[in-house]
DNA sequence: TCCGTAAAATTGTTCGGACAACTATTGTCT
DNA sequence: AGACAATAGTTGTCCGAACAATTTTACGGA
């Protein structure tokens, strides 16, 4: 066996350099995350259906297929389904099976959803100021970059996230 | 073939640093968890309820209190009474509701609970090293060192999480 | 002692996330 | 052309996460 041993009277907390790196990485989100959660809470919204619109104002006026929008998500979404359902039953999007292609389902934001997003630009801003405003610009910088080497291995040659 | 139509422009997918960061972030953990959930689904456990165990083996043999135990875990727990409920029904963890203050419960990890948390340690320790095993020491030690940074102010005083 | 209040934990309920099975549609091979 | 395979999306179902309300217990002041 391998283990390095470490002076080993102090009570160890975790058992590896990676493991203490992941829990950091897990605490941190779900310490930030708190932020986001209070904000859209107040708009109905979820994390992941603000990012959904996000994605489709970024394509706007092109539509985006569910599954390529799923993939595109942050988070991983097997519901992509269910959670366009929500924002198709308020508006915000618009779905379009065209007739010489059955198979796929264009996703286009309306709209009201573009409006919505407008109005969240200003608080969203605010809340990312209140999460990570304390940081420099280039702490900011080197923790993108460390976060993109981290997960790099982990990532789809195709994935936009690369 | 159809594949979706991607702006030839390049678009600017962020509106601050500090939200692209916040997603980063997200996302790093999004792909690193996977692995954990993996493993721990092998063991009918969910990652919240491995650290719920883990903290209760540093303790060992002093208890902790039902509450004091949620406020250690990685991600807040609301609902800490039916996490621990599953786990005392496996007989992983034992509580003590002593007669002279029956208002707090204490928690403890059985001889069970240690015997799967020795055989989890191997498979774990392998499930980080392919999480983050391509990142150098320092690397490692940058990102921890940024992460918390990054979650200080959030973080109490009393938090064991400072 | 009795009452109000705070602390600790539990419970009700709702909702989103995860996995797998399924349907519908299109492309491909013989 | 017909059978089969692959693709795109949907649905069934279960389970954990979140929030608020409730119960139980202890304590401190009038």
């Amino acid at each position: 066996m391998t283990t390095a041993t470490r002076p080993a009277r102090k009570q160890r907390r975790f058992d590896s350099l990676e493991q203490e790196a992941f829990l950091c990485l897990w605490r941190t989100y779900d310490r930030l995350r708190a932020f986001e959660d209070e904000l859209f809470a107040e708009y109905d919204l979820t994390p992941q259906q603000y990012n959904a619109l996000r994605l489709l104002r970024g394509a706007h006026p092109e539509k985006i297929a569910t599954l390529d929008l799923a993939k595109r998500l942050v988070s991983r979404a097997p519901d992509i389904t269910r959670l366009l359902d929500k924002l198709e039953s308020r508006g915000l999007i618009e779905r379009d099976r065209p007739a010489d292609n059955r198979r796929v389902v264009w996703i286009g934001i309306t709209g009201a959803g573009m409006t919505l997003l407008a109005q969240l630009h200003e608080p969203l801003q605010e809340c990312h100021r209140r999460q990570l405003g304390h940081l420099s610009r280039k702490q900011l910088a080197d923790l993108v970059a460390l976060l993109k080497t981290a997960r790099a291995p982990h990532e789809d040659a195709a994935s936009t996230w690369r």
